[in-house]
DNA sequence: TAATCTTTGCAATCGAGTTGCAGTAAAAGG
DNA sequence: CCTTTTACTGCAACTCGATTGCAAAGATTA
């Protein structure tokens, strides 16, 4: 795992004392986290000033969002390597029940044959349901 | 293809005059529309009818709701025969040059296996890139 | 140091979605 | 029919996540 001055030096975003709080937080969840879960987590940091980071890091592929249907967007690290192109593509399961929303990097994407003449260029896969711990 | 009335009958929707009016603009579009969409179209309907109707229709699967991305959740009318259930799942396209969205119908969706223990219920695929009509 | 650019915090605003409520229409009961 | 009950509609107000203007603070450059 890399740091957070790793990831922002790869990356090419000029590391802040906002900056690197964010990422650390991201790094430091294993479920997506929305502005509200940052702000929560992060009492002293404003709102605006998170919300611009997300957009920063966003632009420069730090991390990805994911709609999950939830209402508030969730946020999460990119993998090592990852262009945000189509070949990084990867399912998100969001569970009904705890509210969870998590990248499944295991879960293979197959290729999608669009129609004639489409160009893939991103996508937004949510799948939906129990995970394993509400699943009893 | 269905009449509204028809649709209606057959997912035991009572029957007036907004929701057929509703289900009518759904039906002679191709995008996926959202409620201001909608709105737009029927000038003369009030905007939190229009909105109760597409929960109303949405509860009993006369439509389906389509997160994209855009900020607006669109709704597209159900095939015949869904029931909104994992085997009804499909893609969604939105062209992030024309802002259309519209159902996959005819793309075929892999299994998704899921982790250990994960139940699948329902899921919110979204495509994104260059439509035909865009891709030029 | 002075000038310039970037980041941050605060407050205000936006807008899609949602709700309370009263009036109207439709269905049920007699 | 007429009355009672239930469902639908329109209007206005409101919620809340997201976004922005602006000035202060901080960092970078000349
Ligand atoms: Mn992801
Ligand atoms: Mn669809
Ligand atoms: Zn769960
Ligand atoms: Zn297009």
């Amino acid at each position: 795992m890399q740091t957070e001055e790793e990831i922002l030096k790869i990356k090419k975003v000029k590391n802040t004392a906002v900056r690197t709080v964010v990422l650390r937080h991201l790094l430091s969840q294993e479920k997506a986290q929305s502005l509200k879960d940052i702000e929560n987590a992060l009492a002293y940091t404003d709102r605006s000033s998170i919300f611009r980071t997300l957009k920063t890091f966003e632009e420069n592929k730090v991390i990805h969002s994911i709609e999950d249907g939830s209402g508030m967007t969730k946020y999460a690290v990119c993998a090592k390597g990852c262009n945000c192109d189509p070949k990084d593509l990867h399912y998100h399961f969001y569970c009904t029940n705890c509210d969870k929303t998590f990248c499944l990097f295991d879960v293979p994407i197959p290729k999608i044959q669009l129609p004639e003449n489409f160009k893939l260029k991103q996508a937004n896969m949510v799948v939906k349901g129990l995970c394993d711990n509400c699943n009893k």
